[in-house]
DNA sequence: ACCTGAACACCGTTCAAGT
DNA sequence: ACCTGAACACCGTTCAAGT
């Protein structure tokens, strides 16, 4: 229809910017809030960007890679919530349970950070937010330095179980399986089990959320 | 070289066992131990057992289901460690460490774990035995159901990370950068972390597991 | 240095057709 | 019911060759 201005264009893109490691996140960050971090292949985006797989090689060592830059995107839009005067203790499940909604929309990507260790600037500041709230409940700097990490791979690894177990619901559906086991055990052969059955799967996903933080930040508090 | 004894059989090999679904599993555990779970796909497997991929359907639902069977297998060799008078949080954190242990040699499986909801008999027993020493610890009921799955979900997030980990040396090493940025950082960008930088990296594997199994433990006997 | 097409070496799952 | 070959619709990464 309109002629042709690049005589070598393989189509008529609206223009060919040139390729850019900020340009390749950028693209990558709209298919993964469009259509799911399983769409971000390095074939796609290099369709997308009008270039062959290779190419983007320049721009990040491997998938993993670009999976940590996507990761640093998200984390950027995570304000830290209400630094009132509330308590360390609150604003430091508020700020956990923040991240984990984050992850939740984006539960593959969770899946592919717990392989991995973020190191992006905004990620480092969570860190340090993170680790400020530890201090301020008056922790040891080790109970607080190793604690972070803890809170940390909580957070992804509830996010990457929780949300692919959402999407597996179509598909084959193994929680239904634990449900069913845990409903047929018998006090003969798992007598524990019986006894706890139907707290076993009770509670929302918030509920037990917010109870694992704070599981976890009292056993941090309670310092040997 | 030797006489045909089967006339369409596609090659000479000893016999063709009959498919079942616990030859399936038996076959994917050794080439699991010999090769690593990524050698595990389903067209390995079928031409292992001399068929195609689709025959595997049959036995399994997918692959994720596959993976499922064999963490059973691997949990069925798991033995209480000493039974004995030791207190019931030693016995706990020797368990949670062997689990994690058994994991740490499969560590993709780890990986494949955490997308499930194990519900096989030998899963089942472990669970068990983790709430029988929860509620020996004079835990109420929720709080030890609750509990294992926190245990749980932590051994198998340490192990497919820790594991990934050794095995992304030769590739990628996204821990180097994280190593690397701690260390650059400045006390005008990230305070907090630099002040406990030493602490953040420092002390073993087994330290830190065991640390991270003790302090989740106090949070549990934490009662609210 | 940056960029590329083509190739290497694979995947999981489904389906129509057989036995 | 069980089994199968072939097909569908893809992957990540490397490499030799270009500009």
């Amino acid at each position: 229809m309109s002629p042709r201005r690049t005589p070598v264009g393989r189509r008529d893109r609206p223009a060919k910017t040139p390729l850019s490691r900020a340009g390749l996140v950028s693209v990558a960050l709209r298919i993964m809030r469009e259509e799911g971090l399983e769409r971000v292949t390095m074939r796609r985006l290099a369709a997308e960007l009008d270039t062959g797989p290779a190419s983007l090689y320049v721009y990040v060592r491997n998938t993993a890679e670009l999976h940590g830059a996507l990761l640093d995107e998200l984390v950027a839009d995570l304000s830290s919530p209400e630094t009132a005067q509330s308590e360390w203790r609150e604003q430091l499940i508020g700020l956990m349970c923040a991240y984990t909604e984050l992850l939740f929309a984006h539960p593959s990507l969770a899946r592919s950070v717990l392989l991995l260790r973020p190191s992006g600037p905004h990620y480092l500041r969570l860190i340090d937010e993170v680790l400020r709230l530890l201090l301020a409940g008056g922790m040891p700097s080790r109970q607080a330095a190793w604690g972070v990490d803890l809170l940390l791979q909580q957070a992804t690894a509830t996010a990457a179980e929780q949300g692919s177990r959402d999407e597996a619901v179509e598909a084959g559906g193994e929680e239904e399986d634990l449900a069913l086991a845990v409903s047929e055990a018998t006090s003969e052969t798992y007598p524990h089990l019986v006894r706890v059955r139907d707290e076993i799967m009770s509670g929302t996903g918030e509920q037990r959320l917010r109870w694992a933080f704070t599981t976890i930040i009292d056993g941090l508090s309670h310092t040997r």
